[in-house]
DNA sequence: CGCCACGCCGTGAACGTTCACGGGAGCGTT
DNA sequence: AACGCTCCCGTGAACGTTCACGGCGTGGCG
């Protein structure tokens, strides 16, 4: 492993000094056009590559922030993803992107290797607080959709009970009563499954079986025939998200049922397929705009963004499906 | 502006120094409970913040790109990023995600920002390989789909000409005989529309009128209904891509028609739709794997990919629409 | 009692770059 | 001839952190 070829070696084999050859590279005045020419000659063939630590070091005016998200292939999460690439981008921030692959293990290892990389991270996270705090290495935390305690973190809410509320009026207004809900597949319930069971029981209604499903959309096929199986009788699917809603429908499509189905996150790839996909519907930009907003109050010291301020409200949203 | 809180500073609150400020935090060992409890204390009373920059510049052993895309929303470039960020991942780097929005200012303001940030670049460029090489401050940059000359440059080769040739024969053989195209909306014709009307030469055909998309679900419907309008026997149509296929799809069904569809991408997506989108693939994943290999043999100085290694071969994917 | 081992902590140095400043050569002006 | 100006270039210093090393006190063992 040869040593790093540094600045002075090219001046050295340019016979010049460093600032000389800084100047070349970094198209400054003062200097003359043949010196310039036979720096970056040397600069090539030597190799050189400037150490982008060393400048950043001089010149600490550039900040950037780590979003960890489990799976950008999921268009909601691409979707707040370029939401907060926008909002940092107004603040000339970079945004350093991590898929963790919604594994709790792939999270450990990420955090791991974030700590010198950058200012502050943001994100959507399963690990617990303490695992957090121990390896983010003093630098600000954002929780997206999870409720924060240590001084250093803070969070954005996601608001879904009202919305759910909403889907759920809407099918039992249409004649509904027999709704069931495709969830995530991981071990506990996730809210989504809270706020559906507690919307049926204002109507009086007992929530019906609950699938687990791998998010995607196979994974919403699958579990929507293993839930008909077990209760043929549901009318209205209610979903974890518009993916598994998604795969849900062209199974119900293509077995030949005619059911109501009511996705989660609003995705634009609900208007795509056939019937428009109904759901509760989240504001993306506004997630990824208030996570970085709040990374900005975080680092400068300010008082974060709380109540209302740092919520965001599902609602429905009528399409086709339901 | 306040200066900067340093290590110095926590240490001489703490009473203790750097060093021992520093084992505090990296959660070292040789220190003692109670003073480690107190440097942690000054720390979050002066929010304290260590610079990523010192830090890296003292173990340099992180390397990080930046990967700069036209449009995160684009599904095609998700995927590519997706692969990219896994790929990286495997190397244990990190990836710094820029969306130019397709424009041209856009990507030189990234390219601005990008050089203390990154230690190589790999993206979509439309901007002249001499302003690339200006704004880029000496490390070195990955082309995709696109053509390279400078030495400090590599590019990936997309090579779509055999796919298209198979889409155009399989409408043929089908006995399409009109065939028309939705391009993009650019001024000059993309690669795919000569790929395309060399294909219908081969077969002794002149390629139907062709009309420029907005590249998205609508701008695929606009450009179909426009199409039609002004060639209306015609009974296929290939695309630029996917999202444009899926919006003329739409419009066809809506419309009464019955035409053959084949767009450019082989997205995910277009299994979700009905009829499920036949379409010339690229291989996404390989695309990103490439680009992170051929940046990883510029930085290290080995002979880049060349020849067949480094083209991604499209191929035609029958699914329903055709 | 002498010695070594060990736990805890501090000091110089180094990482690679840019900034602020200073200085010399060349040329024109007074 | 002295002065000033412009153009080009080099020298210390600084950025904030970690590493290698050395030092001090305390306790155990021979």
């Amino acid at each position: 492993m040869g040593k790093r070829v540094t600045i002075n070696d090219v001046a050295s084999a340019a016979g010049v000094s460093r600032q000389t050859v800084s100047r070349a590279l970094n198209d400054k005045g003062e200097i003359d056009g043949d010196t310039k020419q036979r720096v970056l000659d040397a600069a090539r063939e030597l190799g050189y590559r400037p150490s982008r630590f060393a400048r950043g070091l001089v010149r600490p005016d550039t900040t950037s922030i780590g979003l960890v998200i489990p799976d950008l292939l999921n268009p909601f999460f691409t979707e707040v993803a370029a939401a907060a690439l926008e909002a940092a981008r107004a603040k000339g921030w970079h945004v350093v992107i991590y898929d963790t692959a919604d594994s709790v293990d792939e999270e450990l290892s990420t955090l791991r290797v974030i700590g010198s990389q950058v200012d502050a991270v943001v994100g959507y996270f399963n690990l617990p607080e303490s695992a957090l705090d121990q390896h983010t290495h003093g630098i600000p935390v954002v929780l997206i959709g999870r409720e924060h305690h240590a001084p250093r973190f803070s969070s954005i809410r996601i608001e879904g009970a009202e919305g759910v509320r909403s889907a759920v009026d809407h099918l039992v207004a249409a004649g509904h009563r027999r709704i069931g809900m495709l969830d995530h597949a991981h071990a506990e319930p996730s809210d989504k499954h809270q706020w559906f069971c507690d919307a049926m029981n204002a109507h009086g209604l007992v929530p019906d079986k609950v699938a687990g499903a791998v998010q995607s959309v196979d994974g919403g096929a699958d579990a929507f025939t293993r839930l008909l199986e077990a209760q043929p009788d549901v009318t209205a699917i209610f979903t974890f998200n518009d993916i598994i809603a998604i795969g849900a429908l062209r199974a119900a499509r293509r077995s030949g049922h005619d059911l109501a189905v009511i996705g989660f996150d609003g995705l634009q790839l609900g208007t795509v397929v056939d019937p428009a996909l109904t759901t509760v519907a989240l504001d993306t930009r506004r997630i990824g705009a208030l996570a970085v907003e709040q990374a900005a109050r975080l680092m400068s010291g300010d008082e974060p963004l709380s109540g209302e301020d740092m919520v965001v409200q599902a609602y429905l949203l009528l399409r086709e499906s339901a």
